[in-house]
DNA sequence: GGATGACGTGACTATATCGCCACATAACGA
DNA sequence: TCGTTATGTGGCGATATAGTCACGTCATCC
């Protein structure tokens, strides 16, 4: 073939791959999500847990878990009455690690700006 | 003080944080968006070729690049009658990378759980 | 000055989503 | 079986967003 693999001066993208990559990234994409996964980055917590950590209703965060499974972000576990929920995707720490990260360096910059009378 | 830094059993985002992440998450979260980001990885690009490479309408390119530049995504550079758009943020390329690598890994597992006959 | 090309922007429609409500469902105990 | 508890789900209204159309703006060329 005289297609290299290593060179691949333009990759474009198929339609399927763009739809999938933006909706694992409109998961993440409401704060009441983050909140969510940021909570059960401390461990796996039921839903009643996240309900009251949140103060959102319980059928609001049930919704948002239901968009997070179904994102591959979270995964949940029966335990008698009570449903379990727990990261499934490592991705998410480092996507919001980063982006954390990220945010803090901006807001620096713009405050050392800011200091220098720019 | 008796907090500590390094230990931070829980660390809570504020309600301004969670909309800032977010917000940059959902700039990533539209295909067409994604596609343009994938092109400028390829080098700065003005709004026309953008269209064309997009085959979109130009008001509906220039939205979306609004849109990614408001989240600090790309920036703008005029020249003459054109403005050429480049990545004005490392952490896209990352990202979408990584989101790219990430579900490459997920279709293989499932391909080869449903070659294993489960 | 007037025409042209490249780009941004406001108005509009269609569609999607959030949060809430009520209700349905499933598991457990008396 | 009946009641209680924990969770999922369909419907509804309000809001947000994608895409399109038409128009405005700015730089360039005649």
């Amino acid at each position: 073939m005289s297609a290299k693999k290593k060179s691949a001066p333009k990759k474009e993208l198929s339609p399927l791959a763009l739809e999938l990559i933006a909706a694992r990234f409109r998961a993440l994409s409401e704060p009441m999500r983050l909140r969510l996964l940021n909570l059960l980055m401390g461990g796996e917590k039921s839903v009643g847990q996240l309900v009251e950590a949140t103060g959102s209703s319980q059928a609001n965060v049930s919704k948002h878990l239901s968009v997070l499974r179904e994102a591959g972000m979270i995964a949940m576990r029966k335990e008698g009455l009570s449903s379990f929920c727990f990261i499934a995707d490592p991705i998410v720490n480092e996507l919001c690690e980063m982006m954390c990260s990220r945010l803090r360096e901006e807001m620096e910059s713009k405050v050392q700006a800011f200091d220098a009378g720019i």
